[in-house]
DNA sequence: TGTATTTTTACAGTGTCTGCACAAAAAATG
DNA sequence: CATTTTTTGTGCAGACACTGTAAAAATACA
């Protein structure tokens, strides 16, 4: 906040940060209220009251209560097919996305609130139903970017299979990772499941 | 209605049979007015009017509004482990989920309302994110038959992630199997699918 | 400083969903 | 057949999610 020499864009006006930082606001105060009271406990007016804004302005914002959890930015999901595409001509589909889900998870992860969000999401099931346009999301981003990169659409089914499938392998791994000891870096995991999908999901001996 | 020699069960009581045409005419009713209305401007209210019971009856029998349209039966999830399990020895994992969607496709086709279901939630895609807890829960039901089958327990990775990628194999042949032609079998699309993801997702040359 | 644009807010209203108490129907019991 | 017990349906009151609208506040720009 008071430091701004290392921001990635020097021209963003003050509008655009006050809005950075009230949505930012609104997804701390659900974090933290959902924590401590649980899902059901919580409303929006209390998520509203911790973080300072009227009721009416949490849905200028999100969509519905939920959306405040979900996972992946806006910013980060318009990187996506133009990464995919970007990928060296030789790697095949499955290892591009799979590339692409490193990148993603490296930068994700280093954010504090992306973790509690995640976490969340695993304790209370319901609430993953509700952000699940923001996986349908990404999983059409990437099949967008499977599309330029083939030449063959995105309305090609070998094209949506593989993003459908990479969504899985990056469901699961996140999954076992939430599971796994502190330390685990999740890329390995992801390795791991790209490479039982790569070898046709053989059995594991 | 009117035949009822060949029931699947012929000792059930006036009470479940109640209950089952009940539930049959909300789906009913809900699938036509949502068909001519869009999903929006149909109510509760609107459903049960049409379904001549109370609203608050409704909700005696649907978590929430959209699950109405929920595809998959209590009673076919139910059957999904055991098949799993009772599947060939020499099967692998991946095959043997495949066949048991062939069985369960095979039986659900034959509804009428499901293929209305399943065209309004390809339709309408808000409405698919909230029976999303009824695919899930068929994906689970498919985890617990492989962890069963293999002994590796309903929690493990590679057990997660076979389930998960045959729900994406399921979830494309669907949406495919919807934008062919009438006559298209959909079991030939599923069998294209798992195809491609035993053999790891290669490039279709 | 004044004007245009964007964002926030208050307010009123609709619809979803729940708990509860009670009525109605079906099943079990003697 | 009359009875009790259990299950299912309904009416009601209320909390909360979410939306449209119009005014107020903040920001951008000249």
């Amino acid at each position: 906040m008071s430091t701004m020499s290392h921001t990635t864009e020097e021209s963003v006006g003050l509008r655009e940060r006050k809005k950075r930082a009230t949505r930012l606001s609104l997804q701390a105060a659900a974090v933290e209220l959902i924590r401590e009271h649980g899902p059901d406990s919580v409303t929006v007016e209390d998520i509203c009251a911790q973080a300072e804004v009227s009721p009416r302005t949490f849905f200028n914002y999100f969509t519905c209560k939920e959306e405040v959890l979900a996972p992946w930015s806006r910013e980060a999901l318009e990187r996506i097919p133009e990464a995919i595409a970007q990928r060296p001509a030789e790697e095949r589909p499955p290892t591009a996305a799979h590339r692409v889900f490193d990148v993603l998870l490296d930068h994700t992860m280093r954010s504090e609130i992306w973790r509690e969000q995640i976490m969340l999401l695993r304790e209370h099931p319901v609430l993953a139903y509700r952000t699940m346009s923001n996986t349908r999301a990404l999983e059409l981003c990437l099949a967008e970017g499977l599309g330029r990169r083939t030449g063959l659409g995105e309305e090609d089914t070998y094209v949506k299979l593989v993003a459908a499938t990479a969504m899985a392998a990056l469901r699961v791994t996140i999954q076992s990772w939430q599971e796994s000891p502190d330390d685990t870096d999740p890329r390995t995991l992801l390795e791991n499941n790209f490479a039982r999908i790569e070898s046709g999901l053989r059995s594991p001996d």
